[in-house]
RNA sequence: CGCGGGGUGGAGCAGCCUGGUAGCUCGUCGGGCUCAUAACCCGAAGGUCAGAGGUUCAAAUCCUCUCCCCGCAACCA
């Protein structure tokens, strides 16, 4: 069986979780349900990224040891996480012991090929920013940030990316599905055509100490890009004994990431991966950005709500996962406000879904006592209605497979909308005073709609999809009970219960 | 001539690769229903698909040019 593994960027540690890094959390962690919920194994990393300059200068202002700093940091993300129902396998740390051993042993092994060699950095530095400017970055021969930069020279260990190069564009073009969506890799390969220079991987000690020690020279840290991309692989076992089937058996990945860092997946990390002859990831997939109402970066300046759980606080955990996954198309940049989330939710949630719920358990409660009545042979609605059920979950995983998570869901929202014209058609409640077992009838195929929609939607929405379920009396919500028809039984308790999904009003909030 | 993306009814977006009656959600207007979360259903108005030219029997979709917006242009993370 084809497994699936699945990583979000492991986050810088000092930064503190924000919209941005919970919607790509969010995205890897419905990806992952789903490829769960199609019976496959699944493995989702995600974690932190904990070595740098920044992490040392940020400890040694609050006066604690960097590692204090990082394990205090750390925990924002896994309590963020949690509040959000991320069900990540691993929450991968850079320093964790076995990811700094591996990635030291990648180096010498690096090292020994002739993969890296000692040479001299030559750039500008800026003395009190701590860091080098790239010629193109200065501003009237002074730093952007208006300081005094002078050329320095120093000796450095440089990766042989540049050997590469011709590797890299040869394997980008021979699979189409290497990086997506397909305007990224037209990007990539833009960058490409220029020649590629070899990566400067240490730094000295001098200047930054809170890293992994080079081996074969200790006056060096390794630059972080080389240590933390190598997460992805440590995570799962790679180069550590007692660990070889657990690598053999997650790897390749696919790594869901922000357009932002791009570059240093497609050409740092897979030149990497090549030096190191490790079989290559098999989709990096990087997803946009989620803009404010004047489309801009959202921004804690600009007096947007950026913390993920504030937000969930305002509209709901699975309203937030539904709207991200639904009204964003992977890989595109979207905008994102209450009233985007407001009219989104209480469209598909609250009317469609939700109401849906609400009007057919009703009724069951009112003319059946609450019991499951019973099918009879299909009308042609109920026919092409129980077609269309039976059709969602291949329709789903297509898209899934995609990255397609919002046609995934249109699918299945556009069924449910069949199913309310349906309740309209055959009308239940009137149907009931002549027909009582037809009324039944009409009822019964709906709660069948609702228990394949709400099963298919569990990846997203997983609390309300439970709930739903639990009123239906569904006991088995796997991925075989989507091909069955009936599988809810006669006389099973249906209770109604308080609206599944409240409509939402933010209209009083003085937006 | 650095590279790439975008410009689709009032709003937010699909569609473009693999040309063939312009689609989705919301909003607006009219009607129906009354089981339901003022929800649901039916109907209507509203778009020269940024502009110009070209290819074609046929272009939002392919090609060229122009205008506007945005991202990238690596070794901070």
């Amino acid at each position: 069986m084809k497994s699936f593994y699945i990583t979000t960027p492991i986050y810088y540690v000092n930064d503190k979780p924000h919209l941005g890094t919970a919607y790509c959390t969010i995205m890897a962690d419905v990806l992952s349900r789903y490829h769960r919920l199609f019976g496959e194994p699944t493995f989702f990393l995600t974690g932190t990224d904990e070595h740098g300059q920044k992490v040392q200068q940020a400890a040694e202002k609050r006066g604690v040891s960097p590692q204090q700093h990082c394990d205090e940091m750390a925990e924002n993300f896994k309590r963020t996480w949690a509040e959000l129902r991320i069900a990540n396998d691993l929450f991968m740390r850079t320093t964790f012991d076995y990811h700094v051993r591996v990635v030291q042993d990648c180096l010498q092994r690096l090292y020994d090929k002739g993969e890296i060699y000692a040479d001299t950095y030559e750039g500008w530095y800026s003395v009190s920013d701590e860091i080098f400017y790239t010629e193109k970055e200065l501003v009237d021969g002074k730093a952007p940030t208006g300081s005094e930069v002078s050329k320095i020279r120093e000796k450095s260990y440089f990766f042989r990316m540049s050997k590469y190069q011709q590797r890299l564009i040869d394997h980008i073009n021979a699979n189409p599905k290497f990086i997506l969506p397909d305007f990224r890799r037209n990007e990539v390969l833009g960058f490409l055509r220029q020649p590629l220079g070899d990566l400067c991987i240490s730094r000295p000690k001098s200047r930054l100490s809170w890293g992994i020690e080079i081996p074969f020279d200790r006056e060096y840290v390794t630059y972080v890009w080389f240590d933390a991309l190598l997460n992805y692989a440590t995570g799962v076992g790679y180069g550590q004994k007692g660990r070889e089937e657990e690598f053999k058996k997650w790897w390749p990945p696919v790594h869901l990431l922000g357009k932002d860092i791009l570059t240093t997946h497609s050409v740092y990390w897979i030149t990497m991966l090549m030096a190191l002859e490790i079989p290559l990831p098999e989709t990096l997939f990087a997803h946009g950005w989620i803009l404010n109402r004047d489309q801009g970066k959202m921004s804690k300046s600009k007096g947007d709500v950026v913390d993920p759980v504030a937000i969930r606080d305002l509209i709901g955990l699975d309203e937030l996962r539904y709207f991200l996954t639904r009204d964003i198309h992977l890989g595109n940049d979207a905008p994102f406000s209450l009233e985007l989330v407001q009219s989104r939710v209480n469209a598909e949630l609250a009317n469609n879904l939700g109401n849906l719920l609400s009007r057919s358990t009703n009724l069951v409660e009112k003319f059946f006592g609450g019991k499951m009545p019973e099918l009879r042979s299909n009308d042609t609605l109920a026919e092409e209605l129980k077609r269309k059920s039976l059709e969602l979950p291949a329709l789903v995983k297509k898209e899934i497979e995609d990255f397609r998570p919002s046609a995934a869901l249109e699918h299945i929202v556009h069924v449910l909308t069949l199913n309310n014209k349906y309740m309209e058609e055959r009308a239940p409640w009137k149907l009931a005073k002549t027909d009582l077992a037809e009324a039944g009838h009409v009822l019964a195929v709906t709660l069948e709609v609702l228990r394949i929609a709400a099963v298919l939607l569990s990846p997203v929405i997983p609390d309300k999809s439970a709930e739903l379920l639990k009123r239906i009396g569904c006991e088995s919500a796997t991925w075989n009970d989507l091909s069955t028809w009936p599988a809810l039984k006669p006389g099973a308790p249906i209770t109604k219960g308080e609206p599944l999904f409240p409509r939402l009003d933010f209209s009083k909030l003085g937006e």
